[in-house]
DNA sequence: CACCTAATTTGTAATCAATACAAATTAGGA
DNA sequence: TCCTAATTTGTATTGATTACAAATTAGGTG
């Protein structure tokens, strides 16, 4: 831990790359800058943002470079049984907080977390590789909607 | 959470379903039964191991009940990046250690996991709906295998 | 116990996110 | 500037899951 996409600038980035072989092409800087501005974002998501300033990219340089992402360790591909995943470009130990309503992701960075991620090594009897911690609660903005009785409850990302 | 599928017997699961307002048929007793006896079976696993006892049953009906389940709250479906979910009969907290090789999955039952689980509805200021806590780490089978040479790392459900 | 009806099951067709593949393009070293 | 392996692209395909409508059935009622 301690990398995090967000704080990377596109040389540092660049390096990264090339430290493992790859090429630093335009597309992947593009996706590197767009991950930066998107909580969790899905494959959809990244290709509709990215299409606005690249719009000559693929759908599958998409997923190519996502897949490359993770295998770098930047990026968690979180998948949901709706069957579309998301990415996480916070690789801390932290918390998903999901609202099952409207399938908005927050982190939800605790103390506890990140005692629980260090107490696994011995636990475990190695050191984990990565974690994928999710919890499930209504967020406010849904609350609120159900309280006013303006949504009927349906469920997503559950 | 106290509620542990694996520990109903028949005529408790059977109460369950009517108090729901749900029918208690022989494809959802049996697949409540086969459920029992699986770890963390894919939908598939479901099927294939139902067919051997209730060689009728359709592919449909395992969904469909699923679904059901988890909506009564008894398993919870856990979506993966292969677009395979899996099925947890496990709802207390607890955390998947899942091997990245051969993509089992076993539980870890651990103190600070319920503190944490505990802990959170203060934080969030609501009691959460369910958890999900994934870590990953190469189990000891295949940690042999590739000690010994004998296996090319191939990654699943990552 | 037989009947009735809404719930459930079944089989097949459809969906759609993700992947495979092969041709075209390009990053970056020589 | 050239060269080549890496990368990108567009299209075709896959495969788990869902939609749907017809057939069956659980379980309540008289």
């Amino acid at each position: 831990m301690v990398l995090m996409l967000k704080f990377f600038s596109e040389d540092e980035f660049i390096q990264i790359l090339r430290k493992h072989g790859y090429k630093a092409t335009p597309q992947r800087l593009t996706i590197f800058e767009v991950l930066k501005s998107k909580d969790h974002p899905s494959a959809e998501e990244i290709y509709e943002a990215i299409k606005k300033r690249f719009p000559s990219i693929s759908l599958t340089t998409i997923y190519q470079t996502l897949h490359l992402f993770s295998e770098l360790g930047i990026i968690n591909e979180l998948g949901f049984s709706d069957n579309r995943s998301r990415f996480d470009t916070n690789t801390n130990p932290h918390i998903n907080v999901i609202c099952p309503v409207c399938g908005k992701i927050s982190d939800l960075e605790d103390e506890l977390v990140v005692e629980l991620w260090d107490s696994l090594e011995k636990k475990l009897g190695k050191k984990p590789i990565k974690h994928r911690f999710d919890v499930y609660a209504i967020c406010d903005t849904c609350e609120n909607k159900i309280q006013a009785g303006r949504v009927r409850i349906e469920v997503k990302n559950i």
